[in-house]
RNA sequence: GCCCCGGUAGCUCAGCUGGAUAGAGCGGCUGCCUUCUAAGCAGCAAGUCGCAGGUUCGAGUCCUGCCCGGGGCGCCA
């Protein structure tokens, strides 16, 4: 309906030009829905835009803009010159109308769109390493990547959901040493310091305690999880495993249990990768050292103090980057960049990285290096998210990963269920700090908690139909639905809202912005809400069987956008709470 | 010191490519509703949009500088 108005403007706009001499380029004008009910349906700042290359005053090209419109072939009721020059048009009541059919007619397919014609695009998102469970930051990225999937499905993209784990360095060795120093602590094997010191880097770290060594790395993992694994171990192996290296068996049990856990808690949250990459794989295939080769052969990488680099200077950054250490271990760059080749590889037109504020630095060496193999680094996105922060009582609860004090996703969904959790992380835009307030998620008087609010307006279309077959109202047939019959300005304001729904879902896909679903869907409900619940006014079941139609099919077109905002959220939308 | 992200109502935050009188939720206050089963509605109080300049018809939005908060600046990942 926005583009319908702003094509006919564009070609006033045109005219209007052209008949002034003026073959220049067309100006930016927008066509935005006025935001105040007395601004009309849409506002246009032509005008004022146009004064100037006209050298004449704004509302005087203001009436003649107007003039001009006419009705436009039956889409305009009226139009007025207001403010410093804006047009702002009313459209003709029919014009709302087609918007409520068409929304009926389009099914689960209204919002969606073919913006992305079917090429294909992967966003890469968690990517944890199995180290531990997954942090409630993680689940923010989780949840954000998910749904920017989801929008980008919506709008025709053919997605890939991957998750990239680093499981070739020294974090996964670490892992492996904690997990066997445990093993051997249950053994009575091997002693493991005393929490202090676990806790302080600063205290001494002994070599042997009563007589055992200690074999427990300094910077260890200190989760309760490591000492289950490790008791997990010992039921199955026995003392089998004294000899076996922490980078064995432990190593690779570790990564095997505590995937497996990051697996489920994803699952929990309604999330499904088609791609688990590892770092590993990259190894294996040979495909790091290919790199390492090509990149030499450009010769933006040298050799300097036994390691060799990235000449990143040479592509607009700061600084060089170590990619290969004097010990010959490769950094984690190298099988980044890797990485980020075989995506372009697999025929990725546009690859979207969703990280946390901690890896900010990081992309443009990543980019950096996939330029200077030749690819265009254009078509790497870094969706970068801030921190999360946990306030109760509105104080900021302690997180601490190295105490292992953390929150896990687990148990904050035991408290407030994926919906709630879903819909408390995607609220906020991604560069925003979120405070995730636990006293409204968990808040058990449902009429605090904006997740439910939503949740609800869907549920209540069904409860109003539910309450229609119980009055023996037969539900009407599309054809039986004269949107004409809606008159009420408090109908067309909602019917407008309901028919914004498709451009907000390209705009939100295309910014990478879920969090404009979720306000939008507010909007929504704020709408309908007093609306139904104004029954000195109006009811949607009336004695009038055409308008109960009607005003059922209202009803019909708002649970559709519930239905498919919520999908994008990736909650559930019921039919009764 | 350099880079990135924030700073908008008491709190947590929206504000769409610059648009008209800056919004929502929670909290506070007042009234209504007790349902087309229900978590609802109306209204009030609450703001120097961090500060100072600049750009222009117009700036919360763009530019510059500064202040405050968070993150980063490894041969860690």
């Amino acid at each position: 309906m926005r583009e319908r108005l702003e094509a006919v403007l564009h070609e006033k706009v045109t005219d209007l030009l052209r008949e002034a001499g003026d073959d220049a380029a067309l100006p930016t004008i927008t066509v935005e829905a006025s935001r105040q009910k007395d601004h009309g349906d849409f506002a246009c700042n032509a005008a004022m835009v146009l004064s100037g290359r006209l050298r004449r005053p704004p509302r005087e090209i203001a009436a003649e803009l107007i003039d001009r419109l006419g009705d436009a072939a039956g889409l305009v009721a009226r139009a007025e010159i207001a403010g410093p020059g804006f047009v702002n048009v009313w459209l003709a009541g029919g014009q709302w109308h087609d918007v409520l059919d068409r929304i009926l007619a389009a099914g689960e397919a209204y919002g969606t769109s073919d913006d992305g014609k079917g090429r294909k695009l992967q966003v890469e998102f968690v990517s944890a390493n199995p180290t531990g469970p997954l942090s409630v930051g993680h689940g923010r990225q989780a949840i954000l990547g998910d749904c920017v999937a989801r929008l980008l499905l919506a709008t025709g993209w053919d997605v890939v959901r991957e998750y990239y784990f680093n499981n070739g360095g020294r974090q996964m060795r670490v892992l492996g040493d904690s997990v066997r120093a445990r093993y051997l602590e249950q053994l009575g094997r091997a002693a493991v310091p005393p929490e202090d010191a676990l806790l302080d880097s600063e205290l001494p770290w002994p070599d042997a305690i009563d007589g055992l060594p200690v074999l427990f790395p300094r910077d260890g993992y200190q989760g309760g999880y490591i000492g289950e694994i490790a008791a997990a171990l010992r039921e199955r192996e026995g003392e089998g495993w004294i000899d076996e290296p922490g980078d064995g068996g432990f190593r690779q049990e570790a990564e095997k249990r505590i995937f497996a856990e990051i697996r489920r808690t994803l699952e929990s949250l309604g999330i499904h990768f088609d791609v688990y990459a590892s770092e590993n794989e990259f190894y294996a295939a040979g495909k790091i050292e290919a790199v390492l080769g090509d990149l030499r052969a450009t010769g933006l990488v040298y050799d300097e103090g036994g390691a060799t680099w990235l000449r990143a200077s040479d592509l607009g950054l700061d600084r060089d980057r170590v990619i290969v250490k004097s010990s010959g271990e490769p950094t984690y760059l190298l099988p980044d960049i890797a990485y980020h080749r075989e995506k372009f590889a697999r025929g990725f037109e546009c690859i979207i990285d969703v990280q946390g504020a901690d890896h900010k630095d990081q992309g443009p060496y990543v980019k950096a290096g996939i330029q200077a193999l030749g690819h265009d680094p254009a078509r790497v996105e870094f969706l970068f998210h801030e921190f999360v922060t946990l306030s109760s009582d509105g104080h900021t609860v302690k997180q601490s990963t190295r105490k292992a004090t953390y929150i896990t996703i687990d148990e904050l969904l035991a408290d407030v269920g994926a919906d709630v959790f879903r819909y408390f992380m995607i609220e906020r835009r991604a560069q925003s700090h979120l405070d995730f307030d636990l006293d409204l998620a968990k808040e058990k008087d449902w009429t605090k908690n904006p997740a439910y609010y939503l949740q609800y307006t869907h549920a209540r279309t069904y409860g109003i139909e539910r309450q229609a077959v119980e009055r023996g109202v037969t539900m009407p047939a599309s054809a039986d639905i004269d949107a004409s019959r809606l008159e009420l300005p408090e109908e067309l304001e909602l019917v407008k809202k309901l028919g914004e729904f498709p451009e907000m879902v390209s705009r939100a896909a295309e910014s990478r912005e879920p969090h404009h679903i979720a306000y939008y869907l507010r909007e929504v409900a704020g709408l309908f809400n007093p609306y139904y619940q104004d029954k000195d006014r109006h009811e949607i079941l009336t004695t009038d069987a055409g308008l109960t139609n009607a005003r059922l099919g209202l009803t019909f077109a708002v649970r559709r956008v519930m239905a498919q905002g919520l999908a994008l959220l990736g909650m559930s939308a019921p039919e009764r709470m």
